[in-house]
RNA sequence: GGGCCAUUAGCUCAAUCAGGCAGAGCAGCUGACUCUUAAUCAGAAGGUUACAGGUUCGAUUCCUGUAUGGCCCA
């Protein structure tokens, strides 16, 4: 193993020892290669655009050499920065024997910074003139190759910064991604919510349905959890009265990674006082189409070959209703446990015998629904035993006032009528607690601090959780969660 | 956790099916070329075929295990 490292090592020198060679040459020239604060007025995107106003006038800008074509004593090369790409020219008879030398030396990954005029070339190439030019850094791996780019994904999750600077969608992806966010906090902002924060790290994982990560405080010799949602915290802020809060941050699940799931991923929980479930649909509805169409200009968006469209109002159905279209089930007449366990069996889906009705109705929901889904559809009255954090409707109490958006046979947003009976929430808390004790890992721990919370009075409360990252998916096109971000969760080598 | 697939030069890929000297393009190196743009032309170089074993006269190729990644399933 380590015989093969080095002789791998052998081989990356061989290419690096030439860059180091050059890097001691530019010493030698008195050259800093790795330069300091340079001051630019212009950049590369800029530059194109307002070609007629440059021409021929003087620009500063700065940037990594991307390509590199030599003529003997002229050449050309490519300046890539965060707005784009641009073409130089460099002339010996205009830049000077020594400054010549150094585009001679200089390599393909080198940053420089760049002096000279705006021109175009006889073939209509908006080009600078290069008149000055200065190291800011040397490079010294070669960079992944021009035309076909970094494909390996497992170098580019691993090295993103070398996807970032070969892959200019990739780059694209990421920028669309920080303006998404940021237009959903400008929209909340707009209507009145206070962006919090609450723990990461917390003695109880609450809010969700899912086996946590376990981290160690030293001086308080105490095990915390690191969070699967906020839930729990910003209702916490519902009772202290800040009346609508949100938090768009980091959650940690501790299962399986897939092209849906990393470990850590970023939601969007906001929780409205003296709100319910109807308006987390409206806001829902509103907000996302509303912020689609800022970032990408239109409602619209393509997605692995189907175009899905976000323009309102979306389909709404109830989780019920849902399941006799796509496979015929009438569960508002199959009332039993037992009825329901004989009706999944019919259509072939094996379920736990211990399984309540609530939980055999979300189950063939997921294995007989969930892909119909393609177009923003709201599937709403979701069974109490699934939904223990959620008000009970008020005419039909083993069902929710609780709704959940599919896209794409995706679920990416849950909402519902807080619960704010402490009573109610204690006794649901209990029912989590013997799952847990029968052995399901992911079922809710007992909060006693959140039920005391309860205890000073909640106000009835509007809330829900938006998965971003796979919102982010849909809005990029973007086949893997990992694809959205910047340094998923990888095996570590060695 | 299970199944299937992949791993060859810094990068992108051939050769693997049916065992017989491991090849190309880009990048890099040497040289020519003062408007090219996947620049061009000439030349030289670059490999423990992921790792460890096995079968064989001979293994990148077949077999076993390991590592990492991908897809599907849980």
């Amino acid at each position: 193993m380590s015989e093969h490292e080095t002789s791998q090592e052998t081989n990356i020198n061989e290419l690096k020892k030439v860059r180091l060679e050059k890097l001691e040459e530019l010493r030698e020239m008195g050259i800093n290669p790795f330069g300091s604060r340079y001051i630019r007025d212009t950049d590369t995107a800029a530059i194109l655009q307002n070609y007629t106003a440059l021409e021929g006038q003087k620009v500063s800008l700065a940037g990594r050499i991307m390509s590199k074509r030599r003529h003997g004593k002229a050449g050309f090369a490519n300046l890539q920065d965060l707005t784009g790409n641009i073409q130089l020219y460099f002339k010996k008879d205009d830049i000077g024997e020594e400054k010549y030398e150094l585009f001679k030396k200089m390599d393909i990954g080198d940053i420089l910074g760049i002096k000279g005029f705006v021109f175009r070339t006889q073939k209509g190439e908006i080009t600078v003139h290069v008149e000055d030019m200065q190291y800011l850094a040397k490079s010294l791996h070669p960079l992944p190759e021009k035309w076909h780019g970094l494909k390996d994904v497992e170098l580019r999750y691993r090295q993103r910064y070398v996807d970032l600077i070969v892959n200019p969608e990739v780059r694209d992806v990421f920028i669309k991604r920080s303006r998404f966010i940021k237009a959903l906090r400008n929209y909340l902002d707009d209507r009145g919510f206070l962006e919090v924060e609450t723990p990461m790290m917390q003695p109880i994982a609450g809010g969700a349905a899912a086996r946590p990560f376990i981290t160690h405080h030293n001086a308080l010799d105490m095990d915390l959890y690191l969070r699967i949602a906020p839930e729990l915290y910003l209702k916490r802020l519902i009772v202290g009265g800040l009346e609508k809060v949100y938090e768009i941050n980091r959650n940690f699940r501790n299962e399986g990674l897939s092209t849906r799931h990393n470990p850590e991923f970023t939601m969007l929980e906001l929780y409205q006082a003296y709100g319910d479930w109807q308006d987390m649909m409206e806001l829902a509805e509103d907000m996302i189409s509303s912020v689609i169409l800022k970032v990408n200009g239109s409602m619209q968006t393509e997605f692995e070959g189907k175009i899905i469209d976000f323009t309102p109002p979306w389909q709404r159905i109830t989780m019920l209703e849902a399941i006799n279209i796509h496979t015929g089930l009438d569960f508002t007449v199959l009332q039993t446990a037992q009825e329901a366990q004989a009706a999944a069996a019919r259509l072939g889906l094996k379920v736990d015998a211990k399984s309540t009705r609530g939980e055999i109705i979300n189950e063939v929901f997921e294995e007989y629904v969930e892909a119909h889904l393609v177009q923003p559809t709201f599937i709403t009255g979701h069974p109490l035993e699934i939904s223990p954090l959620a008000k009970k409707n008020a005419e039909h109490p083993e069902y929710t006032d609780r709704f959940e958006l599919f896209i794409m046979q995706r679920e990416i947003a849950n909402a519902f009528s807080e619960l704010n009976d402490p009573l109610d929430q204690q006794e649901r808390f209990m029912k989590q607690v013997e799952k847990r004790a029968q052995g399901d890992s992911e079922a809710h721990m007992m909060d006693e601090d959140y039920i005391n919370a309860l205890e000073y009075g909640m106000p009835p409360a509007g809330g829900m959780g938006i998965g971003i990252d796979r919102l982010i998916m849909l809005i990029t096109n973007s086949p893997s969660i990992r694809d959205v971000i910047l340094f998923p969760t990888l095996r570590s080598r060695e």
